[in-house]
DNA sequence: ACTTGACCCTTCCCCTGGGGCAGGGTTGCA
DNA sequence: TGCAACCCTGCCCCAGGGGAAGGGTCAAGT
């Protein structure tokens, strides 16, 4: 019969773990010895490997007292519950290394050379620095989010920008901040955008983040609450597009 | 600026998350509103998911606030060292996957039936009770340690007691339980031990469960301490063996 | 016979990474 | 004007142990 220390370096757990286990009622306490020592035999052993191996796999201790008193079918059937999850965390954790790797990459390039020279840009063509610094904003977003499609996107934002007549829709929708909600240029303006974008892209879907993202939404809540006019028209050229 | 709660819808983590995360110092405060809510732009978005990540990576929030403060080359070799630690974490969660499934399927086989029947065997050849338990523990460890290798030493030890001769050597240790430790006869016993050993496996090694695990000297050790004899007796013996 | 070091015992507080609740203020929308 | 949905701080709670305090036990050496 061997003490709580032969046991704990044995099975490979600290003496306080198996303390614990008594405690917590998922391994049952052994005898005593004349001195008060807990003695324990080869079962207790066993039975603590098997505990090791659940507690290792994540099962909370609770539930692995549970399942000590459960009946075989049940206990067969928890452990496939708790393999699928440990797949399912072994996946996650592989997910969270490529993210690593990619924060290790691209840790000290949060944006592209060519969107930085695209923001001056805009500050010479007559945007104004709050819609500089939000486009700035989104941009950082989306490359730090979806650093597969950013580029795509973005590029297809710059050739809009080049082009004269599409570029004043959008000085025209900076300089809108400042309106009344109600004021009718807005509508026109709405209008016009609505129907830009439906000459560019056709009866097609705009490219966009997909479903997935909210972070067009988010940007443009932000956006919105910035100015009652920008909002008025956000609601207008979304329900053109949606008509 | 969007608030905490669009922040965490964002992002994946709750706003409690976020506290604390301002809390410890890992992500510092923004600037709060009229009202006094915190108010959030888009770097602080690219913040949040860089900390996620290394959070989700299992490094301790404290070791990410030390790191934000690093420089790059420091930051880069810690990123090394984060995603080395993570291939050994995803390496473990496998081995334990592979622990669990042979769990599951040797749940209800503590031992195979041949070693019971062998155990029966010792009592009927005048093995003393306690020497067939202290087997009986040394084979349920066995089997559930070295499920591959515990039926090889099973049937070289079975081999071993169906020789007469050899029972006879086995038996005497076993009676050799309540001699004094000085006992002339525990020497010969020793001797003779040493003699057969040596005679069934020559110069080799006799088959071992190998470095790798403590078994063997943790039951030795536990059979030791019931009897000074025994202990005198194994002691003798590895004298002869190592000469 | 005594000491020393390695064990063992219990009890208690500490830590991380949050979850959840109380009690109160602030928005936005109808 | 009310209601739902936010937000704020402060507080306690949880698992799964770690570590220290304060005390008993055991084996070895001297």
């Amino acid at each position: 019969m061997i003490t709580i220390g032969q046991l704990a370096r044995y099975v490979g757990v600290s003496i306080k773990t198996i303390r614990v286990y008594h405690d917590k009622g998922l391994f049952p306490e052994p005898d005593r010895d004349a001195s008060g020592y807990r003695r324990y035999g080869a079962n207790d052993a066993i039975d603590l490997i098997k505990i090791r191996t659940l507690a290792e796999a994540g099962v909370p201790l609770a539930r692995i007292r549970d399942l000590r008193s459960a009946n075989d079918e049940a206990f067969q059937q928890a452990l496939r519950e708790i393999d699928d999850e440990l797949t399912h965390r072994i996946r996650g954790l592989r997910a969270t290394q490529g993210r690593l790797r990619q924060l290790a990459a691209g840790h000290l390039t949060p944006l592209p050379d060519e969107v930085g020279a695209h923001l001056e840009h805009l500050a010479r063509w007559g945007f104004t620095p709050r819609w500089v610094d939000l486009q700035r904003d989104l941009w950082i977003l989306v490359f730090a989010t979806h650093p597969d499609r950013a580029i795509t996107l973005f590029h297809d934002q710059a050739e809009i920008l080049a082009d004269p007549a599409l570029r004043q829709l959008f000085l025209a929708y900076d300089h809108a901040h400042d309106l009344d909600a109600d004021d009718p240029r807005i509508d026109d303006l709405a209008r016009r955008i609505a129907e830009a974008t439906r000459e560019r892209y056709g009866l097609d879907e705009p490219p966009e983040l997909e479903g997935a993202s909210e972070i067009p939404a988010l940007i443009q809540g932000a956006v919105n609450a910035s100015s009652p006019a920008w909002q008025r028209l956000d609601t207008l050229i979304r329900a053109q597009r949606d008509a």
